[in-house]
DNA sequence: CATATTTTTCATAATATACTGAAAATACAG
DNA sequence: CTGTATTTTCAGTATATTATGAAAAATATG
């Protein structure tokens, strides 16, 4: 029994390192360092978890841990179960790793890219017959911009369709 | 000369669109509005220009600017240049996109892929040879983060070396 | 070397973001 | 309907991030 003591204590460390440093982690993503929190939280909890279970494990307020529980619903890193004879909801997180990188990749796109392309091409838009060396030299680097940008946005649409073990060959021959 | 002066005023809010949209942009990608700002500012202009030309143009502290070009210029997304006979320090920006996007994807895997995989590495060590089911899930999971964000890392570094052309050969291969 | 100019630093202020706790709303069982 | 469990909202508070402005340090000039 000592040996199985030992062993989860290292088990339980480890979780709990990684829950915290994932949360920071969130941080430098551009998500808060709860939702971050709760989402290493459930994707290494076998079971599904309610609420107060998130609140305990993380010592975090219920408006806190609603408010981000929600969240990652809304993103679909997380799904909403019902356990039978439980009044309460109880959440489980999206494991699949191509999934994840999928929805992440699909968020980040939708707040990075897209409004970046959307000013890009307004920009090339109202300068586009403009004389003069200055609005000429304006043109041209916006222009290259949004074509970079625009380009990017569909590479990312073209790899969050593929299935995962395609992506794999691709991502292989350009390692190998 | 009317029609030169609408040209100009219509090239002027542009240029105002563009730097203040870049800065809001800016937060979204985990770098400042103000060195954002200052970059695009310095992306568009035809010449360099000093710390005050900066603070003017965009109505900030001197404190403000000149910390911001400091870390643009510990970025590589902008250059110091010397002006014979004028004292002051003057600033430009890389303006060639791809190496834009190489000095930006840098950065990024530095204090966002870097970090994750050695968590991850650690978390995966850890737990190595532990017994039990859920010590089996976590090392699994764990894991699997682990080789798909290593993955990543390595692709990144692979693009980052591309050449500008051959990059988008590989693009074009994809997107056609 | 004395002075003028420019750069850098940093304590304080302003702003933006995230969290709490408790009240309000909702769902359910008897 | 009434009481209880659960979810949702939100005003107030706390924390973290950025910006200011003035003073100090560094640098150039004659």
């Amino acid at each position: 029994m000592k040996n199985m003591n030992a062993s989860s204590d290292r088990l339980k460390e480890s979780k709990e390192e990684f829950i915290a440093q994932w949360g920071a982690l969130g941080t430098q993503w551009g998500i808060n360092r709860t939702m971050a929190q709760i989402h290493a939280l459930l994707m290494i909890s076998p079971q599904s978890m309610c609420t107060d279970e998130v609140m305990e494990e993380l010592e975090i307020s219920r408006g806190n841990a609603h408010t981000n529980l929600k969240e990652l619903v809304a993103w679909g890193l997380v799904r909403m179960v019902v356990i039978k004879g439980d009044r309460r909801d109880y959440y489980e997180a999206e494991k699949d790793v191509w999934q994840i990188f999928r929805i992440i990749a699909r968020e980040r796109k939708r707040r990075e890219i897209e409004p970046a392309l959307a000013l890009l091409s307004k920009c090339a838009e109202e300068t586009k017959g403009l004389k003069g060396e200055d609005a000429r030299a304006f043109h041209k680097q916006v222009s290259e911009l949004q074509d970079f940008v625009g380009m990017a946005s569909h590479l990312s649409d073209r790899v969050a369709a593929m299935k995962h073990s395609f992506a794999l060959q691709i991502a292989s021959k350009l390692l190998g």
